[in-house]
RNA sequence: UGUCCGAUAGCUCAGAUGGUUAGAGCGCCGCUCUUACAAAGCGGAGGUCGACGGUUCGAAUCCGUCUCGGACUACCA
């Protein structure tokens, strides 16, 4: 082995080997697991949220399939309509042409291509960081199968009532010419202003001032509302405005909606651009004016001045003229929501259009259920409320997509314009009697990416065929994804797999918290502080990393900006951490659903710790050569070992299982780091390295030394699963293991033995020993390798067969020469002290030691003692403790008094001698 | 607007059901290249647990109020 752990030579050898051997697939006969991936949209590349959500998939999947049971992680990747179409229309605009030069079918095709190129890219991101999905069972969503369940679904909603077409107000993204659900929207605050325009009453006499943050639509304006209570304007309900540069007459009318204590309490009515003012258009059945374009551009509805103005263009001139007629009281700074949308960041309209939508509250109902009977589980419990809150006020989902990319929605027109929903064309036909001589033509839309995502659970298992893994998968076992899509893709899986499936889709919704940067801000594009999880494996250098975060951006005035951070924050580039190290930290940082803001200094800790592991397998491997059959006899040490391991694979099933990654990651590692590496390994020298020792007694440390790195590989795995699978291999065939790997190992279990508590006990003394000898050495600045004399004063019968028993551990992992135990009566020597339960180290001074450094020592350790001491006193002292305090808990704290006190003896002891010494 | 989350060492974070001296990693200060590992070993310093009240014998932990962050959600034109 080499002296160090090198993951760069190792990583892709041992992925490609699993995948090629079929490790992947769903294995034996136990109990099904389930995991399906968030499909990953394939325009993209994996970002750090995809590596760490990965990560935490991984862990969970290859511990299960570690256990035995028959374990699928379900991978795919997602057509993302708009994203995917916005990015290869952007490929076209570089090349000088566009989807509109190509046509709709040339265009698809040149979609599929890209997705090709682009899709190879996130499965080799996918590859390298140690995912172990399935890739036989790889599934896209616009691929035929799944494409034929999306069908199936829409007919049979339709069929049954909840999907249907209709004419409403919905979200408008006028530059990508498409609907958006209200999802899609985002609003926030942007600067604006608030115009207030006086509407001359009809009546000549006096005109009511409205103030509004969108002057143009007022050229749609069917009303002026105030509120009935309103005493103001009571009796100018039902007269009418002269509505102005229109010319139109429109009525005063009163709505509850309206607050009389905002602005002057009158609201100018758009039915047409507006949703409160659609709704109240409704109420009052006020005439609708549609005054735009698809483009957002005035159409010819309005003055002919105004036909063919971008509604920005329209707005400057309609306050203009206002002004110019006199009618414009006053401008104000206002801060305004502006809705765009999600992907475009196009401000969006509300617009009258012909759209599908999905009835949904009859499918939210059971999806409700579903999560308050406790069939389905959010951890943490707390996004449950996010889920109900959303539910209980869910309105219903829009679902078609002015778009070329997607589904294209199953329903043909007639020439008179009839709808029929169907599979296809000619069930269509079949269906409806529609002869050959009747045209039909498909409807142009396509669907909501999110509609066939919220089929991904049974739809990649094969439905609406009555596959083996419908039956065996579904429903999965856990959901892993972030807070940000439970509207957008858990509630709808939960909804459509309840409608469909009759059953959950998952029984846990693990919720994780979003990465994000050193200073805790987003990781995107345009702030240029995104990482990709592949250059903290491979490293990058920083000219490098500058180029490729300011390369293909948007806004390119960004890109100084960004450069001046990155070199700041990554003077020296970025290092090759490994996967395993990248992996290990999002194991560490996976708190429950908490941000996590990525520091590199924790990486290069895991790192750090997978070079540990490596050089302790390579001690290992280096004295466990000479296996062989005999008499195993275990030492103190070794029975020690064991029972930590114990407690340690119990504190990993639990950690699992509660999906504390982060608690899991810290028990293996101090177990790892601190008890097999710094002591154990340490107390293995004596017995291997000593001529003194028995064969037994050598064959039993070297079985042990084996025996726990194997099952602590297994323990390791489902997090680190490169370096441990590569070491196991050597590790494997000295414990004489015939397998081929440790992915399809199971996953140790705790001994039911108790532990061993005599061993365990002996161990510990032996550690407090060293660290107390060990403590001296360190303030008294004597050097680790001198060998010392230590004198046991007041030590028990124990203390003295302990130190009889551990002499040679005493001897080599603290450099202790000689031990002697003064007898009762006889004056100790002058000595630097550390205590030892009742019992006192002493290390002669002859010379080594100052005076008035362990002075110091003392006088610190007894300031420590006395403030414990007279905060256990004083809590005796207190009536009100002793008599309400369990019993128990008064107890220790009595006992924890004398300990003190005699403690504090024996140091002032101690300090007298140095004294008399002075 | 409503809901939720967070505030613990210089930094990033752990701290079930309230109960010994509040922990880890990194960083910092010393000392060591001791035959698995300097990507290491050993020792050490560093925290009135956001503020104020309350419950309790006892609060980082439970309950209120507040401050400062953050997220989601709805909005008054």
């Amino acid at each position: 082995m080499d002296k160090s752990y090198q993951p760069k030579d190792i990583e892709q050898r041992l992925y490609e080997r699993w995948e090629e051997k079929g490790y992947f697939a769903p294995q034996g006969d136990g109990e099904p697991y389930c995991i399906v991936i968030p499909p990953p949209n394939v325009t993209g590349t994996l970002h750090m949220g995809h590596a760490f959500q990965d990560t935490i998939m991984d862990a969970l999947t290859r511990y299960h399939r570690m256990q035995g049971h028959r374990t699928l992680w379900q991978p795919g990747m997602d057509h993302a309509g708009i994203a995917t179409q916005m990015v290869v229309e952007r490929l076209l605009n570089a090349e000088g042409t566009s989807r509109r030069d190509l046509g709709r079918e040339k265009f698809v095709e040149r979609v599929w291509q890209w997705k090709d190129e682009s899709g190879g890219q996130i499965a080799r991101q996918t590859r390298r960081l140690g995912a172990s999905v399935d890739w036989s069972r790889d599934r896209f969503t616009m691929d035929e199968g799944l494409s034929e369940a999306v069908r199936h679904v829409f007919v049979q909603l339709y069929e049954e009532d909840l999907i249907y077409r209709g004419k409403r107000l919905v979200n408008w993204d006028p530059v990508l010419h498409t609907a958006l659900s209200d999802l899609e929207v985002l609003a926030d605050d942007e600067a604006g202003n608030l115009w207030h325009f006086r509407y001359p009453l009809a009546s000549g006499e006096g005109q009511l001032v409205v103030a509004t943050t969108r002057p143009e639509t007022m050229l749609g304006d069917s009303a002026v509302a105030v509120h009935p209570e309103d005493e103001r304007y009571k009796d100018l309900v039902g007269q009418e405005i002269v509505l102005p540069i229109v010319g139109r007459r429109i009525p005063i009318i009163a709505d509850d909606y309206v607050d009389p204590e905002f602005g002057t309490g009158c609201v100018k009515i758009t039915p047409a651009h507006d949703f409160n003012d659609y709704d109240i258009g409704k109420r009052h059945d006020l005439p609708i004016y549609n005054i735009l374009t698809d483009d957002a551009a005035l159409n010819d509805a309005v003055p002919e001045a105004y036909r063919g103005l971008d509604r920005f263009v329209a707005r400057d001139k309609i306050v203009e003229e206002f002004k110019e007629l006199g009618l414009l009281e006053k401008i104000e700074d206002y801060t305004v929501k502006i809705p765009r949308g999600d992907r475009s960041h196009a401000v969006v309209e509300p617009y009258l259009t012909d759209q599908w939508y999905v009835k949904i509250e009859p499918l939210a109902k059971p999806a409700i259920e579903a999560v308050e009977s406790g069939r389905i589980r959010f951890v943490p419990e707390n996004w449950s409320k996010t889920y109900f809150d959303w539910m209980y006020n869910i309105q219903d989902w829009c679902i078609s997509r002015q778009l070329w990319w997607g589904h294209r929605i199953p329903a043909w027109y007639d020439e008179a314009g009839n709808v029929y929903v169907g599979h296809d064309e000619s069930a269509v036909r079949e269906k409806h009697g529609l002869g050959p001589g009747i045209a039909l033509r498909q409807d142009e839309d396509v669907l909501d990416t999110w509609f066939s995502s919220a089929l991904w659970p049974f739809s990649t298992l094969g439905w609406p065929e009555k596959t083996d893994a419908v039956k065996e998968f579904y429903p999965g076992n856990v959901l892993v994804t972030g807070f940000d899509i439970i509207f957008f893709w858990v509630a709808r899986m939960i909804m459509f797999g309840m409608k469909f499936m009759d059953d959950v889709p998952f029984r846990e919704v693990y919720i994780h918290g979003l990465i994000r940067d050193q200073d805790g801000q987003k990781m995107s594009k345009s702030k240029g502080n995104v990482l990709d999880p592949l250059d903290l494996i491979d490293g990058i250098d920083l000219e490098s990393l500058v180029a490729k975060r300011t390369a293909g951006m948007m806004q390119t005035h960004l890109a100084p900006g960004i450069e001046k951070a990155t070199r700041k924050h990554f003077p020296d580039g970025i290092d090759a951490y490994g996967c395993d190290a990248l992996r290990m930290t999002f194991g560490a940082l996976a708190t429950t659903g908490r941000d996590i803001r990525f520091d590199l200094g924790r990486i290069e800790g895991y790192k750090n710790f997978c070079n540990k592991l490596w050089n302790a397998a390579r001690y290992v491997l280096m004295n466990t050569a000479a296996l062989d059959d005999g008499d195993l006899e275990f030492s103190a040490a070794d029975r020690w070992i064991r029972a930590r391991l114990d407690a340690t694979t119990r504190d990993m099933h639990r950690h699992f299982g509660s999906y504390r990654l982060d608690l899991a990651v810290q028990a293996i590692y101090e177990f790892t780091w601190h008890e097999f590496c710094d002591w154990y390994l340490e107390l293995s020298k004596p017995v291997l390295q000593s001529d003194e020792s028995s064969a037994a007694l050598q064959r039993g440390t070297r079985r042990t030394l084996i025996d726990v790195l194997e099952a602590l590989l297994r323990l390791l795995h489902p997090l680190i699963p490169f370096v441990t699978e590569e070491i196991w291999e050597q590790v494997a065939e000295r414990a004489g293991i015939d397998a081929d790997t440790i992915m399809l190992r199971p996953y140790p279990e705790a001994s039911d033995d108790a532990a061993d508590d005599d061993a365990v006990a002996d161990i510990e003394w032996v550690k407090q020993f060293v660290l107390g000898i060990r403590q001296i050495r360190g303030e008294m600045d004597i050097s680790p390798g001198k060998p010392l004399t230590v004198v046991l004063q007041q030590a028990s019968e124990s203390d003295r067969r302990r130190a009889g028993d551990h002499a040679h551990l005493l001897q080599r992992v603290g450099r202790v020469e000689a031990i002697s135990v003064l007898a009762d009566g006889d004056q100790p020597p002058p000595a630097a002290t550390a205590l030892l339960g009742d019992m006192r180290l002493l290390v002669p001074m002859k010379g080594l030691i100052d005076v008035d450094a362990e002075r110091a020592r003392l006088e610190k350790q007894m300031d420590k003692v006395r403030a414990e001491l007279a905060k256990a006193t004083g809590k005796l002292a207190n009536e009100n403790f002793v008599n309400n305090a369990p019993p128990a808990v008064v107890e220790q704290e009595r006992e924890r008094v004398l300990e003190f006190e005699k403690t504090l003896t024996q140091l002032e002891e101690q300090l007298r001698k140095l004294d008399e010494l002075a």
